[in-house]
DNA sequence: GTGAAAATATTGAATATTCAACAATTGAAG
DNA sequence: CTTCAATTGTTGAATATTCAATATTTTCAC
């Protein structure tokens, strides 16, 4: 019962690849949902994790997203002309920048959570409510062993 | 037992976060090891595709690396460059160009090949040996009920 | 068979991301 | 206290990706 696949085995045998695809295929979806708002993906990750009021610096909220620093400089910046969040110079640490929603991009976030819901309610459906609730445990594990 | 997150659940409870955000880990770390080579994820992925030795069309390669038509084009324009790949018209379909792989991409493939293999062994001993494969099956099954 | 529609791959312009360098502030050693 | 290193965020240039348009070939309806 090989584990590990072998040096000549299908990609699609592989982990990495198998997360991609998964990942790729997912993200497509939910892309799809959130353009009736004209938001990307990561602009819904940014409003959800400012949701909880309190402010996040710039790293902070990079590792959150999942994106670089720069590039969420530079989405922040969009975010920013649109009136959807606001930064603040931390005054502990002046380095610091903290970012916070705005009230539209509260009414936003609200409209774009129920797509996201609905986008994984649709998964449950097709894919089982015990499989998804396995594959988060799991997913969440390996995330947990990799650092 | 909530199964879809609600609207005000953290984004780390929703499957695309934890996604994305295994993925990124883990194709970090594929990243890192392939850099040896000095060759990006998705060249190993071209090499491994073709290494079954059968002409691959463009469309048809483009669907099992991952990547959209264009950005494709561009890659294989590069591995073109670097005598890994080579393109043939399909003789019976002479819309279609047909990608096979050079000798010397095979031996590159080799070494990639053993690089990846060492970083899903690494994965398996720190994530166990039944929860890499439970969730494979997991993520197979996910993209088959995808489509 | 002919002409319109579909399929395939590529190109170029527009957009986005990344890398390296920078500026500002804080922390810490001496 | 002063200086040097580390942290934080931004910027600009280089690179990569995507979108829309194009060229070519095939398929299909008539």
């Amino acid at each position: 019962m090989a584990k590990p696949p072998k040096e000549n085995s299908p990609i699609t045998e592989h982990l990495a690849y198998l997360l991609a695809q998964a990942n790729r295929e997912i993200n497509r979806q939910l892309e799809t949902r959130l353009a009736k708002e004209g938001v990307p993906v990561e602009q819904w990750r940014i409003l959800k994790v400012l949701s909880d009021g309190n402010g996040h610096s710039m790293g902070e909220l990079a590792d959150a997203v999942l994106l670089n620093h720069p590039t969420l400089t530079k989405m922040i910046d969009r975010m920013v002309s649109d009136a959807l969040v606001y930064r603040v110079q931390d005054p502990k640490d002046r380095r610091k920048v903290l970012m916070f929603v705005s009230d539209r991009g509260k009414a936003l976030c609200r409209r774009l959570n129920s797509l996201a819901v609905s986008q994984e309610e649709h998964i449950v459906e097709s894919y089982g409510d015990k499989s998804t609730t396995e594959l988060k445990r799991l997913l969440e594990s390996l995330i947990g062993s990799a650092n």
